[in-house]
DNA sequence: TGGATATCGATAAAAAAATATCGAGATATG
DNA sequence: CATATCTCGATATTTTTTTATCGATATCCA
C-alpha cells in the first residue's frame, strides 16, 4: 500500500484546513497547531503528512502553500479524472450539480440511466444518455472512472458494463458489493455503514446497556 | 467503546446480505460462505458477528432470521430515530426521498434552509422550514438526530443551533468538522475523503511509483 | 449406531495503526 | 553572539485490529 488507509482518508481534511489557513493569509503552520484544530495528536498530523514528502523547518513548521500543493500532488489531484456517472436519480442529481468536485480532480463527463424519461435530458449541465451506450463511449474517450448512483438491483449490471467499457476505477454509491475482476479498483461508498455506527452510538447513549454481557456464555 | 469501529462498520454489510440470503429462502449461513461472499476471512465474520450477542451451531452456522434481528437490535434499527435535516440542496433532496433510510431506523421529520426560495416547498413529502425555527422545533419534538447537507460555510452555525436544540448526534456531509459540545456525537460523511483513496489508487495505476523513495532522506 | 467432517468459540499470534519519546536544527530574545 | 524554546524527523512503544490455531460439538452418512 505505502500509505495507511487512514492516512489517506485524512490528507482531504488537512488539505480543506490548509485552504482556509491560506484564504486567511496565514503562510505557515505547524502540526500542533493543525491537531488542535483538527483533534488530532500532533505526531499523527507530522507522519500523514510526510507521506506526502513534503518536509518542514523546525519551529517554523510547513509552508502552507507548498503543503497544499504537495497533498493536491499526492492524491492525483492536479490530473484530472474524467468520469461516467450511472443512476440519474436523486443521488447521481446531486453529484452531477457538486461542482467542487471539479477542484479536486474529478470532471463527471456524462451521466447515464435506463430510464426513457430521464435519457435526453440534461441535469446540470451534463447530458444523460442510455445505459447501453455506456461501454462503447467510455472506451472512445478514455474514461477510466465509473460512478454508480443507481439503486442496488442495477449496480451489478452497471459494474460489468463499466468493465466492459474498460473503466478502472468504480466509486459505488449503491448498497452492494460489485463482483468485477480483482484489478478493477472498487470504492463503495456506503451510507448505511456510517448510518450504522451513528444509530448505534445513539441507542447506546438511549438505552445504554442493552447486553451487559455478564460472563463469557 | 466495546466494539471496534471497522466491525461496526462491516455490520450493515452482513445485514444487506443476510437479506438477500433470506429473500432466497436461505435459512442457515456459516462464515465461510459469508466470508466467501464478502471477501473476507470466516474468522473475521464470525468476530464480527459475535458482537451482536449472537450464537451459531458447530456444522449448520447461524440461523439467518435470527442473525438479521441480532445485527438490527445491536445497531438500535428497531427504535426509530427521528431526524432533522439541515439544506435542502442537491444532497438534502436525495437524502429526503432516500426512503430506504426508514428500514434503518431513520427518518427524516422535516427539512431546513435558509433560502427563503425554498422554504415553503415540499421536498419528497418532507416541509422545508426556516433554519432559525429548528432549534425551537427540535426542542419540541424531540428530535435527537440532525444531519447537515448544507455547504460547508453555514455547517458550523448549524451544527450550533442543533446543539441548542437539544440534538444529540449530528451526521455531517459538510466538508468541514463542525466543534461542538465533546459529548455530542458528530459522524463525517467526507466525500473527498473518499475520492481521495480512489484517486490516489488510480493515480498510482497510471503514473506508478511518483516517489520511488530510494532510501530514508 | 459410530465415525468423519464441517463449523463454532476461545485463545494466541501477527500485522497495522496510533501514540510516545528524544535528539537535532531553526528562530527568537536578551 | 549565546541561549532558551519550539518543532521537526526518526525510532520505539503501545494499542487496536486482523488473522491463525485448536479443541469441542452438532450434523451427516455409512
Amino acid at each position: 500500500m505505502g500509505i495507511p488507509q487512514p492516512s489517506l482518508n485524512r490528507l482531504p481534511q488537512y488539505h480543506h484546513y490548509l485552504n482556509q489557513l491560506k484564504t486567511k493569509g496565514i503562510n505557515a503552520v505547524s502540526c500542533s497547531l493543525i491537531g488542535l484544530d483538527l483533534n488530532l495528536v500532533p505526531v499523527q498530523v507530522r507522519k500523514d503528512l510526510q507521506y506526502t514528502g513534503i518536509v518542514g523547518k523546525p519551529k517554523t513548521g510547513y509552508a502552507v502553500a507548498e503543503l497544499i500543493a504537495a497533498i493536491e500532488t499526492f492524491l492525483g489531484w492536479n490530473n484530472v479524472h474524467e468520469a461516467f456517472l450511472a443512476g440519474a436519480g436523486n443521488l447521481g442529481t446531486a453529484l452531477l450539480g457538486h461542482e467542487r468536485f471539479s477542484s479536486f480532480g474529478l470532471r463527471i463527463a456524462a451521466a447515464f440511466d435506463n430510464d426513457p424519461e430521464k435519457v435526453g435530458q440534461w441535469i446540470h449541465g451534463k447530458m444523460v444518455l442510455p445505459l447501453e451506450k455506456l461501454a462503447d463511449l467510455a472506451k472512445r474517450m478514455s474514461i477510466h472512472l465509473g460512478i454508480i448512483t443507481a439503486p442496488a438491483e442495477c449496480a451489478q449490471s452497471i459494474a460489468e458494463e463499466m468493465v466492459t467499457g474498460g473503466i478502472q476505477a468504480i466509486w459505488n454509491f449503491a448498497p452492494v458489493r460489485v463482483k468485477v475482476p480483482s484489478e478493477i479498483i472498487v470504492h463503495n461508498e456506503d451510507l448505511y455503514s456510517s448510518l450504522a455506527s451513528l444509530s448505534w452510538k445513539l441507542a447506546q447513549r438511549f438505552n445504554i446497556p442493552f447486553q451487559q454481557d455478564g460472563g463469557s456464555n
